[in-house]
DNA sequence: ATATACGTGCAATAAAGTTGCATTTATGTA
DNA sequence: TACATAAATGCAACTTTATTGCACGTATAT
């Protein structure tokens, strides 16, 4: 459970205004251990509209608050980001690890992705490394 | 240009029948080295409904010819398989780049995915890695 | 040559993502 | 505290992508 203050403090520090749902959502985030989509949202919260909980996601993302988890199935998945992150310079260099038995998506926050070298030509600007297997819960 | 008796090779080694749509869509894959979506099919192939081509690529992946290709956007990318490819094992363990100017994604077939361990009780099965920047073509 | 299992096209639907607009609310300023 | 305003929300509508069922056509083994 966090404190309300915490969650203003993390919404005003990525200049997000207050709101019911972007506490709630940022809540459920924060409770969580693993990555949500935005139908998971929708199934928690069914007092919003879908749009507000798509743009909800659409705010986190652009502020900061939470990065995008590319994925194999057609569906956008989000992570909390850490608090270094910040809008203009991400700090999700984690890997991603998806439990192809509960279905979950959750960031390994200390299992830091590798250093890799491109081809001649090449001009890398992110790295995302996701793990397929079965989770620690589930194992 | 690959020649026919290779598609019918290839389309044969993983139990697929031979048809027209099959090997063109194969040939396209050949002659590319950039992955491909759905809709870029679509575009190349407007004499195939959209369903066949959707069931087309469904076939490549179940039978190992193509791998799908985790990303951000919410559309499937395939990519073609190396030789050493087959249903029940794959052994894409490259490093996939998306360039965000011209958008392609292409298998780095040379570049393969660095060795990562996992925390304890968690079970590897599959890894992708994704790397976003500019492409050799567009730097 | 033929049977049949598989592939294809068409129609329809589901699911996810996105936009415009009218209304409501959060926030800075008086 | 009241107010102006920029931003957030809800609703409706729509686009794109993914998916299924069924009838018909074709590749393949016998």
């Amino acid at each position: 459970m966090e404190n309300v203050a915490h969650l203003r403090n993390i919404l005003e520090s990525h200049s997000l205004r207050i709101t019911d749902c972007r506490k709630n959502v940022l809540q459920f985030f924060l409770n969580r251990e693993s990555a949500l989509s935005q139908s998971d949202l929708e199934n928690a919260f069914t007092q919003y509209d879908r749009v507000t909980l798509y743009r909800t996601l659409n705010s986190f993302l652009a502020s900061g608050i939470i990065h995008k988890i590319p994925n194999s199935r057609g569906v956008a998945t989000y992570g909390l980001c850490r608090d270094t992150c910040s809008p203009n310079h991400h700090d999700d260099n984690h890997i991603h690890f998806k439990c192809n038995h509960c279905g979950e998506i959750q960031c390994l926050d200390d299992q830091l992705i590798p250093e890799v070298t491109m081809p001649k030509g090449y001009l890398m600007e992110t790295v995302n490394m996701i793990v397929d297997g079965v989770c620690a819960k589930c194992s």
